[in-house]
DNA sequence: CGCCTGAGAATTTGATCATATTATCGCGTC
DNA sequence: GACGCGATAATATGATCAAATTCTCAGGCG
C-alpha cells in the first residue's frame, strides 16, 4: 500500500478521483465544486485539490463561473453539438490508428470488456455500464499510441459524461447502445475502415440519446 | 491600474504569460520550466505559478516527465500528424461557424491585423508574425461562439507554437505562409464554405512547413 | 398587519503566501 | 562504475487575507 502512495503524488491521486466522480456522474450538471468541500470529500490538502479543479477545468470538465466559483457545466445543445463533431472525428480516428497495431490479446480483452456492459445493460447497472463503456473505448483508443488524440478524446467525454448519466437515470440502460458488436467483428477482420465506421456509429447513437433528451427539455 | 488588477487574479495573468512565452516561442522546445525560475521571471509566488503550470501540462503545451520535471515538449513527427489532423478538422469548422456571423466591423480588424502580418513578414518580425497571424486566427474564431471547438483550437496552437518558431528563425518569414488574402475575400463575399477552404490551405501549408523541417533534422 | 426590499454583518469560500517535508540530481569518493 | 552525501527543487500543509454570498433585521409600502 504504501509502495503506491509513495509513487503516485496526492495531486494526481486527487485528480483522478474527482475526474472520475465527473466522468461517472456522481456530480451532477449544475452542482456547484467547492474547494473546502472536496477536501472533506477526498480528504486530501488544499494544494492538490486546487490543482485537480484547475485542471479540470483546463479540460472543460468543469467550468469557472466569474465569480470564481466552480460549477459542473450544463451540456446546452449547442454545446452537444459542438462536442458531437470533435468526438465524430477525433474517436473514429483513433480507432483507426489502432486498429493496425491490435492484438489478439487486447482483441480479447475488448471482448471480456464488452461481455462486462452487456451485462450492466441487461442490469440496469447504470454505474457499471458507464465505466465498462469508457473502459471498452479507451482500451481502444490506448492502442493508437497517439497521445494528442487521446488527450482530446479524454476531454470530450468529461463534457459528455455528466449529461449521460443524467439520460441513464432517466430512461433506464435498456435504450444505451451497443454497436461494441460491430467494432469487434472489424477487429477480427483487420477491417480497419469498418471499426472507424462501427465507433462512428456508437458516437452518433450516445449523441442522439442525449440531444433528445435534451431537446424534450429532460435535462 | 488598480482597478484591473483587482479583477484579474494573479494566477490567472500568470497563466497567459506563460502561455503566451510558450506560444510565441519566448521558450524552446526541450527547455526545462522549473517553478523557482518562474517565480523570478514572472514575480510571482508560488501557487500562481504552480497552477499556471499544471493548466499548461493539462492543455498540452508543457509536458510533466517522470521525474516530476517540466519541459517544453519537442513535436515528433508523429504528434505534428495528430496535431494537423485535429487542426485541419477543428478550424476549418470554427470558420465555417464564424462566417455566418460575421459583421463588416469584424471584417474590417481581420483586414487591419492581416496587413499587420504582411509587414511582420517583409520585416522579418519573427515574433510580430506569430502574434499577428495568432491574433488573426482567434479573432476570426471568436466570432463562431463555439467554445468547445474554441478550447482545442488553443491547445493545438499550444503545441504547434514552439516549433513553428524554431522554424521561423531557421528560415526565416518569407517562406511563411499567407493564405489571409484567399479567407478574406470569402469573408466578403459571405462563401462559408470558400472561407473554410481557405484556412484549411492556411493551416496545410504552415504543417508542411513544420513537417519539412522536422523531416530534414532541422529542429 | 403582513410582506417585500435593501443595507449591513456574519459566514463561507477562494487566493496567496510562508514553511516544512520529501524526493531527485549532481558530485565526489571508494 | 557504484554508492552515498549534499544541494536543489517539487510537494503538501496550514495560516492569513480578501471577496462573495447569505442571513438578518429594520424600514417602508401595499
Amino acid at each position: 500500500m504504501n509502495a503506491q502512495d509513495r509513487k503516485i503524488p496526492t495531486h494526481e491521486l486527487t485528480y483522478a478521483r474527482l475526474r472520475d466522480m465527473v466522468l461517472f456522474g456522481h456530480l451532477q450538471p449544475g452542482q456547484p465544486v467547492t474547494i473546502q468541500g472536496l477536501i472533506g470529500d477526498l480528504d486530501a490538502g488544499m494544494t492538490p485539490v486546487r490543482e485537480a479543479i484547475r485542471r479540470l477545468i483546463a479540460e472543460g470538465a468543469l467550468t469557472l463561473l466569474g465569480n470564481r466559483r466552480v460549477v459542473v457545466p450544463h451540456l446546452t445543445p449547442d454545446l452537444l453539438d459542438q462536442v458531437a463533431f470533435a468526438r465524430l472525428t477525433i474517436e473514429p480516428r483513433l480507432a483507426e490508428l489502432a486498429a493496425s497495431r491490435l492484438t489478439p490479446a487486447v482483441i480479447a480483452r475488448l471482448e471480456t470488456l464488452d461481455q462486462g456492459v452487456d451485462l450492466a445493460i441487461r442490469n440496469g447497472d447504470v454505474p457499471g455500464y458507464l465505466a465498462g463503456n469508457h473502459r471498452f473505448h479507451f482500451t481502444l483508443y490506448d492502442v493508437s499510441d497517439a497521445g494528442v488524440l487521446l488527450d482530446m478524446a479524454q476531454s470530450l467525454w468529461l463534457r459528455f459524461g455528466p449529461s449521460l448519466r443524467v439520460v441513464c437515470a432517466r430512461f433506464g440502460t435498456e435504450s444505451l447502445p451497443d454497436r461494441h458488436g460491430e467494432a469487434l467483428a472489424a477487429m477480427k477482420s483487420g477491417d480497419a475502415r469498418g471499426l472507424s465506421q462501427a465507433i462512428r456509429n456508437d458516437i452518433a447513437q450516445g449523441v442522439d440519446q442525449v440531444r433528445a433528451a435534451l431537446a424534450s427539455g429532460e435535462i
